[in-house]
RNA sequence: GCGGGGGUGGCCGAGGUGGACGAAGGCGCAGGACUUAAGAUCCUGUUCCGUAGGGAUUCGAGGGUUCAAAUCCCUCCCCCCGCACCA
């Protein structure tokens, strides 16, 4: 069993089975039987190359796949291509306009595929969207059948092809039917000098720092004919205002809004022109003519004072500030340093009530030692008092109508009254101030007839759940959780102004928006491949209303669209066939958007016997404890997996590290160690290829064991894997079972190990062909002509599964390892070892009792001894029992170590007597059913 | 604050429907075999005590239920993710 140096070529072996299966088709999958599974993992993005991370969700679709056509299921794995969206577009331009920076990342990732001399004519054909997702799609697919995934490539398709728009569109029209496709006002990030709306993609650091959109109040002081307009996220502090503050450096303007007069920054105003319709900037107003004057607050008409304050930003809000001093340290240090520089002061007004602090911005900035305004700290000093005043913190009588509420309750009502009042209104930012990868400022724009999908109506919400409720879920926690989801779903914007995709059927100059286009393809790939032989012009509404829902007569539809009848219905045979999706396998990131959208558009669009009816998700893959990112640089592509690791290992990797529900962690040292073990595990197979199998006449006790063992473990592991329990399966085929050939080996002889191995080998094989196919084929192919691929599991050979003969071997296991003990504890070294079992007269009553006790609960175990045998050794006897966790079988012990001898005997190096009258130190009345006892000299 | 997941031996990481759990597996470490040697590989050991199969103490902290708890209940502490939230 020296597993020294690894004995196949593995790289070989993947490309010659690979080959094999493709040149014979076997995964090309076609109508036959009523016993179908149509599994599918969502499809990649070819924007780059995918690495490691990615091929775990992929490769255990793929395991779960081949273990379902080992079950017997007519089997459908297929493939596409995700193009639709910005990002490729994105790149497509940045690399266009030759962005270093991109080309440079570009340059990188052809090299995975590419030689040196290549690359720069690869990039240069970037500059065309559809290049770069061609160019990636290939790259891609290749990656996949050099994963050994078993795939019908015939199906595949990309989502910006005419065949599939026309499919799209045709899932529009059938939603807008249901009135759930709608119209209205949405913010988003814009850029004005490229006078376009800009995703994560188009923004410096979008990618690392995400840049959101956060409704503000705009709160409204009047001021004369005027209103100072300050921007606030806690429109409820309203209450506790002392004064307003403006920056002297910042510009301010008068701005027309409707018919009201409003004073903002500069900046402010031109925010407010994408955000409001009817917006007129008029003239600029000197920051001294404003510190002059004094403001009205909205609730009581108070007057407050206006004062000048270096850190209200110009470009934040509104650039007008107001001051609640009690809870914001900024304010409060500003009042401070004016205190100190011009004598004024201003008491702050205390409105919320919080336990642990009176003041509590004062409170902090003294804890923390902060003493100004310009202190960095301020903002970490400013989250603390936020968390807790949010949670924790009550209004008090100040606050009117909401005193005694808690902050976190109330803090949206406070919004409305304001809003109801007229006293206040919305203004959008930015989370962050951001600038797009060229340089221009993002801001938020309204757009005012921005697409939406309504997933509010009541009807829909409840087929959602009873979707949810019929399907199931592993791990089972997420199905709770898509419950959730599917509550909390509201209005979704399904169109975009720009990127790559299908035009919105309702009006053409909007996009649908790449999510919004990934809900039910999955009904495509039954059809793809046919739908290829369909004109274009002929995949109207009627058409996609016949296949997917039966909806006309396809003698006469086929003579109005033009298309052979028999395509037709041969199509739609081949959707009613493999649909409803039996299986989806994706990851968790997935679930609150690509998911739940994926569950929604089925219950929405197609009848229940079409919904999906599984999903099962994998968590991630960190390398090293630490997350992959292309920033990191620490990404390992999967095209390299098969040179630096060799697939069957990182497939075997990924079936047997982690449970889907845990994070698998991608160490260099875990899959050398992983390597050494497979490596002893193919040895073992490899010398047994040609040995003979051992006939059933000639099975010893050893044989028996180890067919019985086995057979047990392949019965387990089937079932786990039915439940997706793959590393417990995985586990038990691989770690365990080597540790029971190891056992056997020691028990029987490398030479007769070979043999037995022999009888189990191809049942083993096919089991962990899933896991590791290549090898697998590769040592099937030995002795068969067939591809062990399509083989079906085994029938668990039931009748090798003996009880019996596992239980004496772990008596004989128990009593080694007891022996072993008491040598090691004495320092002896033996030359006889004296056996005493309870089968002896004097301790035969043992055996009586023990049996007797079978089927007694422990509590009762004692007194019902005692019912049999009146003595104190009896209680003694009982304990004994218990402690050792004896259960009762029945086993000749006398046979079992009479047939032993041999074996104990070259164990120990010494002789062995058993059950003799000799017995020096009295260990005879130590002996226990099952357990005897042990005198050694 | 809410929702979800965690805290296990030198490290990583299983188990968790209560009992066979000093706790799988791996890494590391120690000893041994092989080797001219190193490496690789294999074997043995790896909480503490013990010259007889035993005992003691362990699974974030503290309580509890039970004949029996890493596993169940309560309280608390800490970590991660999502939400929320943040001029």
């Amino acid at each position: 069993m020296n597993a020294a140096a690894q004995n196949f070529n593995y790289r070989e072996i993947e490309a010659k089975w690979q080959r094999s299966w493709e040149e014979s088709r076997i995964f090309d999958a076609e109508i036959a039987g009523t016993k179908k599974f149509f599994l599918t993992v969502p499809y990649p993005y070819t924007s780059g190359p995918l690495h490691i991370g990615h091929g775990r969700t992929y490769t255990l679709g793929d395991i779960i796949a081949r273990f379902k056509r080992l079950k017997g299921y007519n089997l459908l794995f297929p493939m596409a291509f995700h193009v639709t969206g910005t990002p490729i577009l994105a790149i497509a331009d940045s690399i266009a306009k030759g962005d270093e920076g991109v080309i440079e990342r570009y340059r990188d990732y052809v090299s995975i595929y590419e030689d040196a001399a290549r690359i720069d004519a690869v990039i240069k054909t970037f500059d065309k969207p559809e290049h770069v997702a061609d160019f990636f799609a290939a790259r891609i697919s290749e990656d996949f059948k050099r994963m050994g995934y078993s795939i019908d490539w015939r199906r595949k398709f990309n989502t910006t092809e005419p065949m599939y728009n026309r499919f799209i569109e045709w899932q529009f029209k059938k939603l807008y039917d249901k009135g759930v496709i709608k119209k209205g006002r949405y913010p988003i990030t814009y850029s004005i000098e490229e006078g376009c709306a800009v995703g994560e993609d188009d923004i410096e650091e979008g990618d690392i720092n995400k840049v959101s959109i956060i409704e503000h109040t705009t709160i409204k002081f009047k001021s004369g004919d005027t209103y100072l307009i300050a921007a606030t996220l806690r429109p409820e502090t309203i209450f506790g205002i002392t004064n307003l503050w403006i920056n002297p450096a910042a510009t301010y303007v008068k701005v027309k809004v409707g018919n009201e007069l409003w004073i903002v920054s500069r900046e402010a105003a031109e925010k407010l022109g994408y955000q409001r319709e009817g917006i007129q900037v008029l003239e600029e107003i000197g920051v001294q003519e404003l510190l002059g004057t004094e403001a009205r607050e909205p609730i009581e008409g108070r007057a407050i004072p206006i004062f000048p304050a270096s850190f209200v930003d110009g470009d934040v809000g509104t650039g007008v500030v107001y001051s609640v001093p009690a809870t914001w340290n900024a304010m409060g240090k500003g009042l401070e340093d004016l205190r100190r520089k011009e004598g004024i002061e201003v008491a702050p007004i205390k409105i919320i009530e919080i336990e642990g602090y009176d003041l509590p911005a004062k409170e902090i900035c003294e804890r923390m030692g902060i003493a100004s305004q310009e202190d960095t700290r301020l903002e970490e000093a400013t989250q603390i008092i936020y968390k807790d005043e949010f949670y924790r913190g009550v209004m008090n009588e100040k606050c009117g109508q909401f005193a005694g509420i808690k902050i976190a309750a109330i803090k949206d009502e406070v919004k409305v009254w304001l809003k109801g009042r007229n006293a206040a209104d919305v203004f959008y930012e930015t989370s962050r101030k951001a600038v797009t990868r060229s340089g221009g400022k993002v801001i938020v724009a309204i757009l005012q007839d921005q697409w939406f999908i309504d997933y509010t109506p009541q009807w829909w919400k409840e087929l959602g759940h009873k979707l949810v409720d019929q399907m199931s879920f592993y791990p089972e926690k997420y199905k709770a959780y898509m419950h959730d989801i599917i509550d909390w779903l509201a209005l979704r914007p399904c169109a975009r102004k720009r990127g790559l995709g299908t035009q919105f059927p309702f009006e053409k100059e909007w996009i649908i928006e790449s999510l919004s286009d990934s809900t039910i393809y999955m009904a495509m790939y039954t059809i793809a491949h046919l739908v290829r032989q369909v004109p274009v012009d002929a995949l109207d509404e009627r058409f996609f209303d016949y296949v997917f829902l039966g909806i006309g007569d396809p003698g006469n539809l086929a003579r109005k669209l033009q298309i052979d009848s028999d395509l037709l219905i041969r199509i739609k045979q081949e959707f009613d066939y493999w649909y409803p999706n039996d299986l989806r396998h994706t990851a968790p990131p997935h679930l609150s958007n690509h998911l739940v959208f994926f569950l929604m558009h089925h219950a929405a669009i197609f009848p229940e016997d079409k919904w999906p009816r599984a999903i099962t998700l994998n968590e991630l893959m960190i390398r090293e404890g630490r997350k992959m990112s292309k920033s990191k640089g620490n990404v390992i592509p999967l095209a390299h997996v098969s040179e630096l690791y060799g697939v069957d290992l990182y497939r075997l990797y990924c079936a047997i590290n982690a449970d889907f529900a845990t994070v698998v962690n991608w160490r260099e040292q875990d899959t050398d160690a992983l390597r050494k073990r497979f490596n002893a595990l193919t040895t073992v197979f490899e010398e047994s290829t040609g040995a003979e199998a051992l006939p059933e006449e000639e099975f010893s006790h050893t044989d028996r064991w180890l067919l019985s063992t086995f057979y047990r473990r392949l019965r387990d592991s089937i079932g786990w894997f039915e439940g997706f329990r793959i590393r417990e399966a995985g586990i038990n085929m691989v770690f365990n079972l080597m540790n029971d050939i190891r056992y056997y080996e020691k028990r029987a002889s490398a030479e007769r190990r070979k043999r037995i191995v022999r009888n189990i080998l191809e049942d083993w094989l096919i089991m962990l062909s899933p896991i590791v196919p290549h090898i697998c084929e590769e040592l099937w192919h030995t002795s068969h002509d067939t591809f062990i691929t399509l083989q079906t599991l085994p029938a668990v050979k039931d009748s090798y599964i003996d009880e019996q003969v596992e239980r004496e071997e772990d008596y004989l296991i128990s009593l080694v390892r007891d022996i072993h003990e008491i040598l090691n504890v004495a320092r002896l070294t033996p030359t006889t070892i004296y056996l005493y079992t309870a089968e002896l007269e004097t301790e035969h009553w043992k055996w009586d009792i023990f049996k007797a006790l079978k089927d007694v609960p422990e509590k009762d175990r004692i007194k019902e001894a005692l019912k049999l045998r009146r003595d104190k050794s009896t209680v003694e006897f009982v304990q004994q029992l218990q402690k050792n966790n004896l259960e009762y079988f029945a086993l000749n012990e006398r046979a079992v170590l009479d047939r032993e001898r041999a074996y104990l005997t070259k164990e120990f190096g010494c002789a062995l007597r058993i059950n003799e009258e000799y017995d020096p130190k009295g260990k005879k009345r130590f002996a226990l059913p099952l357990k005897p006892a042990i005198y050694v000299e």
